[in-house]
DNA sequence: CCCCATGTTAGTGTCGACACTGTGCGTCGG
DNA sequence: CCGACGCACAGTGTCGACACTAACATGGGG
């Protein structure tokens, strides 16, 4: 409640038991799917990559109040930046702001639920469709390599480490795509849903259904079959949309870890 | 160059020779598309409004220059709106803002600007498709006087009235559609080439074309024939693009009235 | 004459302050 | 005991100020 001071320098950030690099290339992803980069102001970015991750994290819940007071002494900055941050992440859908009230997470309903996943069923077989058609060997190969790191958590059982490598092979596929207005409304309703997208693979029998779609689409991608690629990540979304319809899914029910963790503090760093 | 003052109060804030009415319709029109509207902090909104219409109307050409001490001047508000504004632009792609630097109208690139056309056609197909379907007939009736609208405009040689008829059509087609995640991803690539549109419309005969396949495609949907309207969506883009291309377009070839007039001062107004 | 260093200026990013408004609580009247 | 009213607090939207930086002009050296 009073002056932050200097925070406790790394307070288990997300998962005490995660690696550095895994946190780095997730952050990075993050910023990524939110066009951070392209800002350069890092306070805005840190701030709203904070809490862009916490939504998606699970650790900040629909609803969960978000006032820019509170937000700026948690990261020792003034309200500006946070105010920015805000901004930022309601545009991306992430966080709703009401007139004169005050900023919250957003909360997903199911009606938009299904929209964005229809639509996003479309975008992909856009995405699918291209890659089929024009990726180049290399370009193939970055695709296998990302399929084999979702191979290789899902070996593992490991959730976290399975749905980033997946949103990292999403990612991949937009960008061989080659068509950066479509990655960039892809990532922006993807963005909306990560949380439950990490929800709709915690569910029974889904990682493992999704690992085999996937396995089967670069298939496709490699035989060059654009309608077979197509329908297959038409496919793969609408399994997703699916099993959340089917687990009865509402906003209360998504996973919560709620250590409202300490972020970091930018005072002095990233300069 | 000193404090505002109460500004001229009405200075031929867009064309002189536009209705009040026309010009609200107008306003209204781009609040909507830019999702102003949820935002209610009116000087954000009035602001933010006033700049994209002079980049929609060609006012502002691309590069120009847009920093927020001017701006701020401009309004007799302080830079924080402004510059709130214009994040939200930037956003929607309509300004650019590169790190520690002045931000600036958007340059257009052909690329991209293909890409947004293209995906623009799919979108506009699923919405076609879905109107076609599921459209009740008062519905019908709504998409018909829009049509009547461009009708009317074309008659009379208006391009200004059948541009923004016409975007009305589209804005209305979206609604029908019941899908406000597609109606929201439409919107704002329409919203970053909305001049290029209106430039499209300019080019000889494009007016004439764009109404009859407007005809057809509101009888496509009276006949509730979905795939046709599909088609023809796509179709109607297609050749928008396919103008523009033959156009030799370059982001200097856009029409241009270069009378930078002033904006209004929302100093005591909105209230 | 051109190129690079330096000073100047314009403009951004950030801050702390202030007024206004929404919210919750206590009080008062029924 | 319950509901309306009003008050105090919390938090937003906006402002003006400040430090820092990029762009530009100026002058000196090659």
């Amino acid at each position: 409640m009073t002056a932050a001071g200097p925070e406790p320098s790394d307070p288990g950030r997300t998962d005490a038991r995660l690696s550095p690099e895994a946190d780095r290339v997730r952050s990075e992803l993050v910023t990524r799917l939110l066009r951070l980069d392209e800002r350069s102001d890092s306070l805005v970015s840190v701030i709203a990559e904070w809490i862009a991750r916490g939504i998606i994290e699970g650790r900040l819940q629909p609803g969960h109040d978000l006032n820019s007071v509170d937000l700026a002494e948690r990261f020792g900055t003034s309200r500006t930046p946070v105010r920015e941050a805000l901004m930022l992440l309601e545009k991306e859908g992430l966080v709703e702001t009401p007139p004169r009230r005050r900023p919250q997470v957003s909360t997903l309903d199911l009606r938009v639920v299904e929209e964005v996943y229809q639509l996003r069923a479309e975008l992909l077989a856009l995405v699918a469709l291209r890659v089929a058609e024009r990726a180049r060997p290399e370009q193939l190969a970055q695709l296998r390599e990302d399929l084999a790191a979702m191979e290789d958590a899902a070996a593992r059982r490991d959730l976290d480490a399975y749905f980033w490598a997946n949103v990292a092979f999403h990612e991949r596929a937009a960008h061989v795509a080659d068509d950066l207005t479509l990655k960039r409304t892809l990532d922006s309703l993807g963005a909306r849903v990560l949380q439950l997208r990490h929800f709709s693979l915690s569910l029974p029998g889904r990682m493992e259904l999704s690992l085999e779609d996937h396995r089967r689409l670069v298939r496709a991608y490699e035989e060059g079959d654009g309608p077979l690629a197509a329908a297959l990540s038409r496919s793969i979304i609408n399994a997703a949309l699916q099993a959340i319809r089917e687990s009865g899914w509402t906003k209360g029910s998504v996973d919560r870890r709620d250590d409202a963790s300490q972020p970091p503090a930018v005072t002095e760093s990233s300069k």
